[in-house]
DNA sequence: ACCATAGCGAAAACCATTGTCAACAAGTTT
DNA sequence: AAACTTGTTGACAATGGTTTTCGCTATGGT
């Protein structure tokens, strides 16, 4: 159950389709269960640009009826950032944030208000090259990129 | 008291300086204390590429036989933050970090691994003026940039 | 269907950070 | 220099997100 003997991130395309993922899943010793699905749903369902904390997701379970604990979502959520299906972001708020993360498209970034903590999203793909370079250059692999721009939006200034 | 009518991080150079430190303060109805003095200084004699912790620099306080609390600490960092005279770090870690913003140099960024958590920093002139272009994009006025690489080290793989 | 064990969840523990407030001290006025 | 005003401190409690514990449950392989 080491990380260490995970796939590579690139055999996940289309890995939120259940059949993908009970695969994926299994292989590495991991079962898929109700919980598994229901968070993944979750995230699926998010509307684009939106960030979602472990509390953000346990109470839409909640709310839609789901009996789940809070372990579980933290469990799960770590779970499948180490298989590459997530992207925890450090937007410097006192909590996590997870969204889809899909290997096929960029990477986007983010650009905060310090003042009131609206969040607007931009591509870049330069920004992604750079980072590769330096974990390469440094002899890491690359896991992810985030470029993450502080400042004060118009309504707070 | 209201950080809107503090000066602009352009005004800062030189500030680890008591006397610019002063100065700096008192034009904003602030004091300037033993406290933040000893604050400053360990920050000063942090090593290039150390991240010190809130901990941390109570810590060392401590062992150098300063009596001060937490509180302070904490209260200090903010304050320094919002002048302009610290950086803080969201390297994705349970806790947040801090190093000296020097206004006169480009801001580096951080290559992470994420097994070992160990850092290695790195320059590009080219992100910030990425950063700063989305920014004024958006209409909004720039704090910081801070572009975070995530992953596994040599040793770690 | 059976079994071994990965996974679940309620509750407690953890830990970085923040709030409280009486005592203190920096800077200003007399 | 002493008095005064008010920003600042620090012991302690509280907060809140995340992790751990551990007996029970459900998944997947046989
Ligand atoms: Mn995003
Ligand atoms: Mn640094
Ligand atoms: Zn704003
Ligand atoms: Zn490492």
């Amino acid at each position: 159950m080491s990380l260490a003997t995970m796939s590579s991130p690139h055999f996940v395309y289309g890995s939120h389709h259940p059949e993908v993922l009970k695969t994926l899943l299994n292989q590495e010793g991991f079962r898929i269960t109700q919980q598994r699905h229901k968070i993944l749903e979750v995230l699926n369902a998010a509307a684009e640009g939106d960030h979602l904390s472990a509390e953000d997701i346990h109470q839409k379970l909640l709310d839609q009826g789901e009996k789940i604990g809070v372990s579980t979502i933290y469990r799960t959520l770590h779970l499948l950032v180490d298989l590459g299906l997530l992207r925890e972001l450090a937007l410097s708020e006192e909590r996590k944030f997870y969204e889809l993360s899909n290997p096929m498209t960029v990477a986007h970034h983010h650009l905060i208000c310090s003042q009131c903590g609206s969040v607007k999203e931009f591509e870049d793909a330069a920004i992604v090259s750079l980072g590769q370079d330096e974990a390469l250059r440094q002899g890491f692999s690359l896991l992810d990129c985030q470029f993450t721009v502080y400042g004060v939006c118009e309504q707070c200034s």
